[in-house]
DNA sequence: CATCATTATGAGTCATGCTCACTATCGTAG
DNA sequence: CTACGATAGTGAGCATGACTCATAATGATG
């Protein structure tokens, strides 16, 4: 890619064009790590029986606590009867269970097994580890760019009013 | 894997566990950008008709230019069987055609129509437009850190062996 | 020419997502 | 207290995208 159009410019211009270059290379260095780490995390997740999604349920539900369906539905902004699917898989491998609501009997409270809470835990200190190894090489002034660099970049998303609902 | 062997010492592992809070803060906002910059990804492009795994097919065909499905499946890394169900869907939409090979009559060249030129053209538009929407109010030293901050995750994660295959 | 490898695909499965319709229950207006 | 509208969960059915296994057609090679 890239038969870049920078000349065609005089005198400041070539300032833009670069600009945009710029830009693009590190466009592409934001898309490639989201790929690479979206990848490694789906990666480590199926050795422990977990798909992506329900992961997602299970650190949803570690925010929430227990908790209808229905509040897991609206904090991972998918639809109901995804959920009842994702539990359903959840429950037929042991790490949560459908407990009777007390206050409503329409609703079920969606409750951590042991095996789902040391899933979750098992997964942070994964995620501890994984941290390490990412930064603790980096020498602290570009450490300290780079989270400069992506608050800069997620203060600006946000105001493009793209944001995470929570 | 590592429980790690911070040991529990005295003086300086107030710094260790201030940089494991800092390693887990950086991380979340990388994960967090990799969440956000995925949704939006994928939001744009079901305007054009085009789901992800669809676009990423023509994505990878604009690199290789017309080849056979083979071609595609092990640049994309999945099996020749899904390739053959996204042709599928991009023929009936009109970005791609099965042209016979000359070389080969067991294979098929999968070709861009017009339409898939100009869909390619476009998302590159879009993500130039968005390169500038992200970094262009950006100070320059702050994108500087931004990248070299970037780069320097990207050389850990290919140590540590994760990286695309092309 | 016979055999083996390769290309694409049919058939079947699984995981996620969706909508629509339905039951059971809740809450409230009367 | 009852009757009605809202809410919680699920059954049925569909689409996408990923997989495997089997198979037909063709290529390549001894």
């Amino acid at each position: 890619m890239t038969h870049n159009d920078e000349h065609s410019s005089f005198d400041h211009s070539a300032d833009d064009a670069g600009d945009d270059a710029a830009y693009a290379a590190a466009l592409d260095r934001l898309l490639l790590l989201t790929v690479l780490l979206n990848d490694d995390m789906h990666r480590g997740l199926q050795d422990d029986g977990l798909t992506p999604s329900r992961t997602s349920l299970l650190w949803t539900l570690r925010r929430l606590g227990p908790c209808p369906q229905k509040a897991i539905a609206d904090a991972m902004e998918i639809s109901p009867r995804t959920v009842t699917g994702l539990v359903d898989g959840l429950v037929a491998t042991g790490f949560v269970t459908r407990e009777p609501s007390p206050a409503d009997r329409r609703a079920v409270l969606v409750t951590f097994t042991p095996k789902g809470t040391a899933a979750v835990e098992s997964l942070l200190e994964q995620q501890r580890g994984f941290g390490r190894q990412l930064f603790a090489a980096m020498p602290r002034d570009r450490f300290a760019g780079l989270v400069a660099g992506l608050d800069d970049v997620l203060g600006t998303l946000h105001a493009l009013g793209l944001r995470k609902p929570f």
